[in-house]
DNA sequence: ACTGGCTCCTGAGGGC
DNA sequence: TGCCCTCAGGAGCCAG
């Protein structure tokens, strides 16, 4: 599951591959992704160069000569740069053709995955005009959880999930930070105290910023850009680790259910 | 304005 | 061995 630690490991990854290459071609094989892929695409794309790759949250960007490529990776999505000879497989979805005659290449089984095309800065777009900041700026802190969290009677876990408040934080990450914090994942976002937040900021960002040093977290289908499983999940303290000791008083680690989602957590060292 | 529930999709894994 | 069922998850959308 691509979370932002991975997609920035991609970005870094493809970088160097991508940027003052000129795209020559969008080969697009199948455009129902999780919105459908622009019709015009094919035709925008080709003799553009691409100036830079940034990352929004768990977007990838890439500024072209005119407009900006946005890009998800869903669930399932990864990005690779192969040879042309390289024969597409069945979650092969599009292509970008280069002109160094590499070929940048999307799979995505599940298709959760986007591909998406503005004419104009991306950070208008409607999908990233309204997210939360990123957990690495410095304008993420303690301070802004506690005052964005007044009133909300939502789990702290859901609320910390959602990208309005603050990118970058899916399920993984999201366990593994309040475990950290020993923050209870079902107590309500308005009733944590700003030392407590302080604390969550902190543990957010050294999670994050891990997992970004280890090359990202590798569970289940998720590669690396180059073809490399990532191996940050050996240093998860509880995701997935339900019935395990926890790694700080010893006792077993339970898993439930929050807002829909697998939990897992130590009701002893999480108040 | 919030909140909870639902949806998209496929592969993995468990049970029988 | 093989089939069937359930589950996983990002994030938008919708109804209450």
């Amino acid at each position: 599951m691509p979370e932002l630690p991975e997609v920035e490991t991609t970005r870094r990854g493809l970088e160097p591959h991508l940027v003052g290459r000129r795209i020559e071609r969008l080969c697009l094989r199948e455009p129902r992704l999780r919105w459908p892929v622009p019709e015009t695409l094919p035709e925008e794309l080709p003799g553009q160069r691409i100036q830079g790759l940034d990352r929004r949250g768990k977007y990838l960007i890439a500024h072209l000569d005119q407009g900006d490529l946005i890009i998800h990776l869903g669930m399932s999505g990864s990005l690779r740069v192969v040879e042309p000879v390289v024969p597409a497989g069945r979650h092969d979805h599009w292509d970008l053709e280069l002109s160094d005659g590499w070929v940048c290449r999307y799979r995505d089984p599940r298709r959760f995955g986007s591909l998406l095309w503005t004419d104009g800065p991306a950070m208008r777009h409607p999908r990233l005009r309204d997210l939360g900041p990123e957990p690495l700026d410095p304008a993420f802190d303690g301070d802004y959880l506690y005052t964005a969290s007044r009133g909300r009677r939502l789990a702290v876990k859901a609320w910390l999930m959602d990208s309005h408040i603050v990118v970058g934080v899916g399920n993984i990450y999201a366990n593994e930070a309040l475990f950290r914090a020993g923050i209870h994942p079902a107590r309500a976002a308005g009733r944590i105290s700003r030392t407590r937040y302080m604390g969550l900021a902190q543990a957010i960002r050294a999670t994050l910023g891990e997992a970004i040093d280890q090359g990202g977290t590798s569970l289940r289908d998720f590669v690396h850009e180059d073809g490399k499983p990532g191996y940050f999940r050996q240093s998860l303290s509880v995701y997935e680790r339900a019935g395990c000791p926890c790694p700080r008083c010893g006792r077993s680690l339970q898993r439930r259910l929050i807002a829909q989602r697998a939990t897992y957590l130590c009701v002893h060292c999480q108040r």
